[in-house]
DNA sequence: ACTGATACTGATAATCACTCTCAGTTACGG
DNA sequence: CCGTAACTGAGAGTGATTATCAGTATCAGT
């Protein structure tokens, strides 16, 4: 899980929404906990400075966070799962002995060019999410 | 990486496996729908063929045909989406519009030895998702 | 053909992740 | 302060998936 960072991630939420000890709470144990999280771990620790916390504000705080690109849902992973990322495009590498995610700027998607003359589509986003050991995995 | 594909796909069960009623019709209805389906649009269609099959059944044959990579879950979509494979490496092209799904054998994924550098990370698979608007729908 | 071991089955209950509802509460611009 | 729209917790509701279990089908060895 150790993954040295310059400066901490942003977690924000959007410009409109209250900012509610709540959410207050929720935003700070995503903050404070691994990059990548559970709904239930992360109701658990936020109810830790949040004792009355309810689930569906939980709920409710993630979809606004979603929507700032602030977290996302970890696709092809156990349901369920978040990850907390940085701004900008990125992918991930998610550690198959480990379970940890890394984040990587690294990015070779398809072309939109070779897309559109290929199959006549026209690409908006991709997600890349890549497989494999960890360096701390592959030197145990 | 690239495997042009002249036969239909083939939707096949693992060699221990036996080959029941229940799961041919399965296969079948796989076979013979669209590429994307969901649980349930699957459990309504196979069970024209076989009047009796269970749900769990259903769950149990596609966990068979995921593991041989013959059907793969629908990363970020809403649950319960499933996509039928061909073999061979290729991603999707998912239409934000119609929602059909549509293989490519474009791949770019970052290399193994950029990852291997910039990470330490050994990569063993990865999975693209494209989202945009496919041929038809831009036609539209 | 018999037989025991094992794989498979449908039905149903149980679990899980999430969403909805609603009455009461709160942040915050004015 | 105050009005009000945004927010809240609790818990019921929902839909997807998994677990359980008793009965059934199939297979390998005789």
């Amino acid at each position: 899980m150790a993954h040295p960072r310059k400066t901490p991630d942003p977690v924000d939420l959007p410009q409109r929404a209250r900012l509610t000890p709540q959410r207050l709470a929720v935003v700070e144990a995503i903050r404070r906990g691994p990059r990548s999280f559970t709904v239930a771990e992360l109701y658990d620790r936020a109810r830790r400075q949040e004792p009355k916390l309810g689930l569906a504000t939980v709920y409710r705080t993630l979809e606004l966070l979603r929507r700032t690109d602030a977290i996302r849902p970890l696709a092809g992973s156990p349901r369920a799962e978040y990850v907390r990322c940085s701004p900008g495009h990125h992918h991930h590498l998610i550690c198959l002995s480990c379970g940890t995610v890394e984040e990587t700027e690294l990015c070779a998607a398809p072309s939109d060019a070779e897309l559109r003359r290929r199959h006549g589509f026209a690409p908006e986003s991709h997600e890349l999410d890549v497989y494999g050991t960890c360096a701390e995995c592959r030197a145990a």
